[in-house]
DNA sequence: ACAGTGATTGTTTAA
DNA sequence: TTAAACAATCACTGT
């Protein structure tokens, strides 16, 4: 019924078309253009259940030096998980969006505010 | 010594 | 609607 947030799995993926250069290893650029302020994006589903999954791994796999082999491991099972269990996961990082999502109204208010600003101030 | 890389999936955001 | 990018973790590696 609500086509919201459906993250409909879509085989159909074209390859780079918008690629941001947010600021990965260069980074020389004047504040204020970027987002700066803006609230990061909250751990989804899959890493609160891999902060569970991490210690138990590293307890019956001490062995196990890289986060690589534990990232598809978690990966893995989180695929093979039953909903229910899933839904725990789900659920607080439901919370952290809706936390998450204010903060972003008020970020795009006021990042509305510094680009009319910007618009006509420039020395 | 510092910072980035590696893989996982889910959520985000801009046009 | 689409798709690219980024979110955390943590040992290792390069400069």
């Amino acid at each position: 019924m609500k086509t919201r947030s459906q993250t409909a799995p879509k085989p159909l993926k074209t390859v780079a078309l918008a690629p941001r250069p947010s600021s990965s290893k260069g980074g020389s650029k004047p504040a204020g253009k970027g987002d700066p302020l803006a609230p990061k994006k909250p751990p989804t589903a899959f890493f609160f259940y891999m902060e569970d999954f991490r210690k138990t791994y590293k307890q019956e796999n001490p062995s196990v030096k890289s986060m690589q082999e534990v990232g598809k491991a978690c990966g893995e099972k989180w695929n093979k998980m039953a909903f229910e269990e899933k839904v725990k996961y789900y659920d607080i990082a439901t919370q952290k969006r809706a936390e998450f999502d204010k903060a972003m109204i008020e970020y795009k208010k006021k990042k509305e505010s510094i680009e009319m600003s910007e618009e006509s101030d420039y020395d």
